[in-house]
This record gives C-alpha cells, structure tokens and sequence, in this order.
DNA sequence: ATGCCTCAGCTCCTGAGA
C-alpha cells in the first residue's frame, strides 16, 4: 500500500499535475493540503474519472484539505474534534487493507491529513492560534492511536523551539517520522521557497512528514520525496512525500 | 533590509504562505 502527501498550494492551478502525477505514481491514497478552494469546486468528476475517490474539505481562498483513495473511505472525520476551528486543516479516514489470517484486527488504516498552521511569527495571533491547535492536535491523536493503531499522519510545520517541542511530544505518542526510517540523500526537502531560486539553490525545509504509528513501522519498506513535480511549468512550492507500506 | 515568488480575491494592490 502506498500512501503520499502533497501540498498543492490552489488544486484548481495545480489538478492537472495532480492527475499527471498519480498516473506515474498510482499511489493507493493521497492526501492534499491547501486546495484553496470550496467544496462545490472540488474536481470530482475528474479524480473519480482518473480512478479516484475523494473525500474534500475544501475552505475558500486558504487552507483546505482532501483525501484521494483507489478505495472508498470509511469513518470520515473532518478538523479536530473537540477543537473549535473555522479552518478546514484536518481530514482523516480509514482505508481497507488486504485481510491477513495472522491479524484479523488490523483490516484498515487510519490516515490522517493535516495541514499544520504557519503561525507566521511567535508573539502573533496566528502563533497563538497555532500553539493551541498544536495542543489540540495531540490530546485527540492520543486517542486516536489507541482506537486506530494502524495510523498514518501527514503534516507540516517548522521550526522555533515551541514548534519543535510540539513536533517532538506528538512524535513521543507513538509515532514514527517515515522518512527517518531510512537512509536518505543530504539536504532533503519537501518545500523550497518561490523565490531567490530556491529549489535551483536546493535551499529549502523538510516540512511535509509522514508519520507512522508502532504497528505500522515494520511494515514500512521505503519513502521518498518526489522532487519531480517542483520541475514542471507553475509547480507547487511542495514536492510529494510517498511511503510504501508492505501488506503482512 | 522582511523583499525577492505565487496564489486568491471586494483584483492593478493586499494578505498569506514558509
């Protein structure tokens, strides 16, 4: 089972890379961050057409999020519950996964889409806003490891003492960061600045994770960052994160 | 030095992203 992650920056200015990549890279499920668009604009008829399900929750102008799957999802949950947020950040769902006789329990997987707040800068509403939701974030995904514990997290955040203290202690509930879990090539990023030549420069962060639950990392057998997408024409500033996860 | 690029929108400037 594969699973990625990718940070459009607009689906409407980006759908056709979107549809281009998951030709090449028919992955089972895909999480998108920042649609920027509503729901009654989200491109169904031409996911369901290139084989996709979708589950949207689409915001206007910033944020929005979707899940993209080969199958249908079950138990969709949209934002955090229990966390009061007019911003569509969150979409989570559960995914079949080929029944094995050895763990009959563990039928699906848990993934959860989530687009971190910026916070823009400490001392800020919006850094405020993003510390609580943070906070959030983490006393519900404690109990969702207990219910779900085949689960996969995709996210994004960067890089104060706070941030990291928070990127840290969610980690410390029992997940693991997929990319970590194997050699990977110096310098790599998901996300490279617009401007001054970024990617050019490789001058960027490794803001897009996949983390994955104790039972789930075994299983994990590869992930990479797709840095393909950042050459097209009007790319988005994100590359794609992929995980493979090996059935049992 | 907080712009340099890109996107959306009450669109020819502004806010936000990271």
């Amino acid at each position: 089972m594969k699973l990625a992650t990718w940070n459009v920056n607009s689906l409407t200015v980006r759908l056709p890379q979107v549809l281009d990549w998951l030709q090449a890279n028919p992955v089972d499920v895909l999480a998108l961050q920042e649609l920027k668009m509503t729901d009654d604009k989200f491109p169904m008829a031409a996911l369901a057409q290139a084989g996709y399900h979708a589950q949207c929750f689409g915001q206007k102008t910033y944020n929005g999020v979707a899940l993209l799957s080969r199958t249908p999802a079950q138990d969709v949950v949209k934002n955090i519950p229990g966390f009061d947020d007019d911003m569509a950040r969150v979409i989570s769902a559960s995914f079949a996964v080929a029944p094995s006789p050895a763990k009959p329990d563990m039928s699906s997987v848990r993934v959860i889409g989530a687009y971190f707040p910026n916070g823009q800068e400490p001392g800020s509403d919006k850094f405020d806003y993003k510390m609580a939701w943070l906070e959030g974030l983490r006393s519900w995904i404690r109990t969702e490891l207990q219910t779900y514990p085949q689960l996969v997290l995709k996210d994004q955040i960067h890089c104060t003492d706070e941030e990291r203290y928070h990127l840290q202690a969610l980690i410390a509930l029992g997940l693991h960061d997929a990319h970590r879990l194997f050699e990977q090539p110096p310098k790599s990023y998901s996300w490279w600045d617009y401007r001054d030549f970024g990617f050019k420069r490789n001058r960027g962060l490794r803001i897009d994770h996949i983390l994955v639950s104790h039972a789930l990392k075994p299983r994990v057998s590869a992930c990479w960052i797709d840095k393909t997408p950042r050459k097209n024409e009007r790319p988005s500033d994100h590359a794609p994160v992929v995980v493979d996860i090996t059935e049992l």
